[in-house]
DNA sequence: CGACGCCTTGATAAATGTCAAACGTCGTGG
DNA sequence: CCACGACGTTTGACATTTATCAAGGCGTCG
């Protein structure tokens, strides 16, 4: 069961879908492009906390606001859905609720892993991002990157030159090919 | 609306309620005392996932599996809730999907904000896991720590030994007091 | 009172961050 | 089709933070 109906928002690059500690009157699910969505301290640094994906959810708030906020990594396609029109207490809401509840329960296991990342060295870091983007993209080996060598630090916890550091040592080892730096062959998954 | 009923199970120190990838049939609400979630990798580093006080719920799991392991850190009093009670197609079934929807949701913007903590330096870690645990008390201003300096450390993802040197270093700025090691008392917050 | 577990402290090492500069890539316009 | 320019990426030298290794102290509970 999909949420989604109608016609998709279109967004250009880099537009915020929405800005943290705005109500939040709907959710969003991704119908072609890649989001982002982070958190900025007060000095700064910027956390990205996930990237979505075409086909995935996102903006699944509970509370009045959104924690984080939301922007397009490049042009992407959007559905919008309001959230007032799910919550009707109807023979439906209780599948709707059901189908939140699974959603949510998605995002709180990504978000786990998310955590579990963040604790290793900056090659594991960067090994299971990789790995789970394939995954996610439904590609064998061959990965586009839609986002920046910095949103990808932002969302490890790392800096950019390390991002690249890594990048460049997982390639001299044969783990990877980098025929651009957006395209990522991945060719030897043991020496993750 | 609580979902626990009958009488809770005790548990001493450091046993184990479930563990890492056993069927996950039941759902669980601490009554008194203090739990760890955690996950180990393959190289014996641990890294913990959440603590729960008093009255928190844990084990929430959408999956037919757990994700994580779960332990007492002193003895503890735990009701335990079987999954398949909940799942009932009823009148109240909506309700109790709605009740696990919001518990969901919160246990997701925890992770969400362990996340943000985990790209902080190592005295804002320390920092911001005294105010949460202040406010999570329920206490003004001095702290029980349940748990030990490695807990603290696995959660923060730190060393035992910076977590020790970022609590003197806070001792010795007068930003806390330590009566004993297992209490703090919260002097002066600005300096976090 | 003694012993164990837990915590603190110090010296040194390793990983990652910071600052600076050069290099590539890609889109644009001539 | 080629040249240019801007943005993004890579690379290098050095600084900083945190981890590691080792030893000593102190609390708590028999």
């Amino acid at each position: 069961m999909e949420l989604n109906s109608g016609a998709p928002t279109s967004f250009s690059r880099n537009q915020e879908v929405f800005g943290e500690g705005e109500p939040a009157e709907y959710f969003y699910r991704l119908k072609s492009g890649c989001i982002r969505t982070y958190s900025t301290f007060r000095d700064g640094r910027r956390q990205v906390a996930s990237f979505y994906l075409p086909g995935e959810y996102f903006g699944l708030e509970q509370e009045k606001i959104h924690f984080f906020t939301a922007e397009t990594v490049i042009p992407s396609l959007v559905y919008v859905i309001k959230r007032s029109a799910l919550t009707k207490r109807s023979a439906a809401g209780n599948k709707i609720t059901s189908r939140l509840l699974a959603l949510t329960a998605l995002e709180l296991r990504r978000t786990q892993r998310h955590v579990l990342l963040l604790l290793k060295n900056a090659r594991e870091r960067v090994g299971q991002f990789l790995l789970e983007l394939a995954e996610r993209e439904h590609t064998q080996s061959e990965i586009q990157l839609p986002m920046t060598r910095q949103d990808i630090a932002d969302y490890l916890g790392l800096t950019i030159e390390t991002v690249s550091r890594v990048l460049m040592r997982l390639k001299k080892a044969t783990a990877i090919s980098l025929p651009s730096p957006r395209r990522v062959v991945l060719r030897d998954r043991s020496l993750f």
